[in-house]
DNA sequence: TGATTAATCTTGACACTGTCAACTTAACAT
DNA sequence: ATGTTAAGTTGACAGTGTCAAGATTAATCA
């Protein structure tokens, strides 16, 4: 009966999806800066302002943009943790790892994803919301199952837990997207100071 | 001989502090973003280019304003530290909830201390590198302090040790200044939680 | 089918932005 | 007094996000 994703071409075919896949690739290339509506539109060869009529502002395009950050983020780490290890300990180490892998292999995405121009400025989406509640919940959950097997202290509450070493990794990777971290060589050696740090005590 | 700073005032006095100043001013009560070259002039009664002859581009003036807030940083923590504690680990305590508290009073020119417009678009300038690195030798410092009085784990070495809790400050700081944690109310508790992860096994 | 409605895309326009070039004014040194 | 130079000016250019009004095309209903 709606055989939207095939035939609904009205001048371009999936002008929304176009703008998501082209900006985001843009962004990976050049970074979220360098990225503008009117140039977007050249690209996908549309006029500076059909945009509008798929998303109310630029806002609203990077969100989307994020949200498809967020669904690559979930597959990967899960996708990343379902093999198995060693140890629980050794689980930890690669789920620190991957996340640094994940936020400086797609650093601007990842500045977008995080950044207050979508949770400050804009009034971020309820399915971005979601999105990026489910990928914290999924880190509560981990560290609780570290918790019970030992591997983090389970001295303070998991939450709260939770909240600092999500802080921890955002930090770092931070501080070397923006440049103030410089050698990336010392980033086995940081996730094993961090595995050490949380280490029950 | 050159008594500068009282009577080279060609047409406006000292432009280059004013607009220093300002510019502080402005970001502290609209944000970075809403500052621009041109306003800025406006504020100060002088012409949209003025400017440039005291700054190259936006980047410098913006720079020079970054130095200014590592300095008062410097100051602030600096001082609050000088007084004496019940003991060692309060005193951890204390610099964890200061670090928070600048962050978070001074949330738009912390944004621009650790940007990446300064770090990795501008090549950021010997003073404002000097600087910043002076704060990151004192977090060492401090570091190993708390090593010796065993209150931090010494099982790392100190400057990962650094690297790894200067992540958690900045990273906590950020998802609060940028909008992802809201409940500003919970920073007691992760104080306590970040002190008691930090311990020595 | 044909007519109408609604979605989509376009051009024109506005108010901004950073910054360069060329010019004017004022301060200082000889 | 004169000339050099620092400081500030206006004009201009190429960008930006986004609104309003009009044109086109697809979907929908008679």
């Amino acid at each position: 009966m709606n055989a939207k994703a095939k035939t609904n071409k009205y001048h371009h075919g999936d002008l929304r999806q176009a703008l998501i896949d082209t900006a985001a690739q843009q962004i990976a290339e050049h970074g979220v800066a360098a990225i503008s509506m009117r140039k977007l539109g050249d690209l996908v060869g549309v006029s500076r302002t059909a945009l509008y009529h798929h998303f109310a502002n630029k806002g609203e395009l990077l969100s989307a943009v994020a949200e498809s950050g967020f669904k690559k983020w979930q597959n990967q780490t899960e996708q990343g943790l379902e093999q198995s290890f060693d140890n629980n300990q050794q689980r930890l180490s690669v789920y620190v790892e991957r996340y640094f892998e994940f936020a400086l292999n797609n650093s601007a995405k990842y500045e977008l994803m995080f950044g207050k121009e979508i949770w400050r400025e804009q009034q971020s989406s309820e399915v971005l919301e979601q999105l990026a509640y489910k990928t914290f919940e999924y880190h509560v959950e981990l560290i609780k199952q570290w918790q019970q097997q030992g591997v983090i202290s389970s001295a303070q509450p998991a939450l709260r837990v939770a909240q600092v070493t999500w802080g921890t990794l955002h930090g770092i990777s931070k501080l070397f997207i923006d440049g103030i971290y410089i050698e990336q060589k010392n980033l086995k050696e940081l996730t094993t100071t961090i595995v050490a740090l949380f280490q029950p005590n």
